[in-house]
DNA sequence: TAGAATTTGTTCGTATGTATG
DNA sequence: CCATACATACGAACAAATTCT
């Protein structure tokens, strides 16, 4: 070792000196492996093992066979009280959409019931979609709506390509959230699969119920974001 | 396959649903794979995938040599405009502690010269150091003080174990967060020592920029939380 | 302190079912 | 109908970490 610092190390400072400078920009390809190689006077392993540190920094993004990229700027995905997807997307100028995978009628356990203030056991309208930005899949959501209130929601939310559009046809016209909690796991092959990335990429998942005007439960949504494409924002309101 | 659902995904929802129920409570060792293998009647691998399915949920937690445990309620990080981590600790009846790694004064790059609004190159307080719940490491944090107003601080937090106290003896009593980018990311090598778990575990990694009074920009802070031991909560409001 | 027992982690090999073309 | 690829499931052996005696 050199400075007291590992050779994969100082390649590592090298690169992300280049990606904050603005050498490399979002999107660009880098040089390959072998380029890169030469360039530090090191072998292929040593840029491998300074690259995959890059990778789980989110700051590089690795295509086999294509090559290796400078991750994009991430959507920036707002926290408030009013949550929409949607309509935050749009403002973005990026093209939203909402895929359903999958609309039943099961019965609430223990943590949905909680959130939707109802009796464990009633019935409850499953909602499982894919928000898609630009037509990349970007996240995967669960959305629980009471049964009572909300049958054949789903259809319209097919219909709608909107959640908001589709608690509107119910007379919700406007919704917050009663809080959000925040937090970060792995994705499973599933998930993987509706958001393709790879099993065990990172992902941000927010939980929390929506209330409508009165303050009653409308909805408990559990959603998770591919971390490498999306980043929560929280603006001090 | 019995019910087109393969078994190792049978047992993870039994499983899960000993969890829900509260069968199993947060903290509780789950049998060892030996006797789950025994109770479902599979062979051990079986178990294993289920529950590793489980892990990467942030249900479970395994500890070589020691067992299987239902993973702890995590502590709730609150996030709003006004973010102290002694204080949120202390209010969840929790010991909380800041360890310092190192600090020194450094030259900023651009983009936290652009988050402390100074010239890039201006001399900046570099502070690294490990958050702590109850002795166990939860987060590490890079946080840059502009060296003109501060130097020095470093010495401040090492002694008062608190980055606002720190701030408050140099007249600064009041600060604000003017915005927080949150991601999801894997953590380094390094920072899964300081943080005492896996590499490629997740990481819920905070970035924002604090403003005193004035609006005058006090520090830039990029925090890494374990997500294996932490959420963030957005409150309304 | 030393070593046995317990528990999870990893890597073989084998066999079967399913989807694809 | 066959070949191939992949997921699933079982069994055995050994490595590594922890706990108990």
């Amino acid at each position: 070792m050199a400075d007291g610092l590992a050779i994969w190390k100082q390649i590592e400072q090298a690169l992300m000196a280049d990606i904050v400078s603005g050498t490399y920009r979002p999107g660009d390809q880098l040089p390959t492996e072998a380029q890169l190689s030469k360039r530090f006077g090191v072998n292929r392993h040593t840029v491998r093992r300074a690259v995959s540190s890059l990778v789980d920094q989110g700051r590089l993004r690795v295509e086999q066979g294509r090559g290796m990229f400078v991750q994009e700027n991430k959507l920036d995905y707002p926290m408030g009280a009013r949550v929409r997807f949607t309509q935050s997307v749009s403002a973005a100028h990026r093209l939203p959409g909402r895929a359903i995978l999958r609309a039943e009628i099961i019965q609430a356990d223990k943590i949905v019931s909680d959130n939707l203030k109802i009796a464990e056991g009633a019935e409850v309208v499953l909602v499982e979609s894919v928000g898609e930005v630009d037509r990349r899949p970007v996240s995967f959501a669960c959305s629980y709506f009471p049964a009572e209130r909300f049958r054949g929601i789903a259809g319209h939310v097919q219909e709608t390509q909107s959640i908001t559009e589709a608690l509107n046809r119910y007379g919700v016209t406007d919704y917050t959230r009663s809080g959000t909690r925040i937090s970060a796991i792995l994705s499973t092959a599933q998930v993987a699969r509706h958001l393709q990335i790879s099993p065990g990429r990172p992902i941000i998942q927010t939980e929390g119920a929506d209330i409508d005007q009165n303050g009653r439960p409308v909805s408990y949504n559990v959603s998770q974001f591919a971390g490498d494409w999306v980043q929560l924002v929280v603006s001090p309101d």
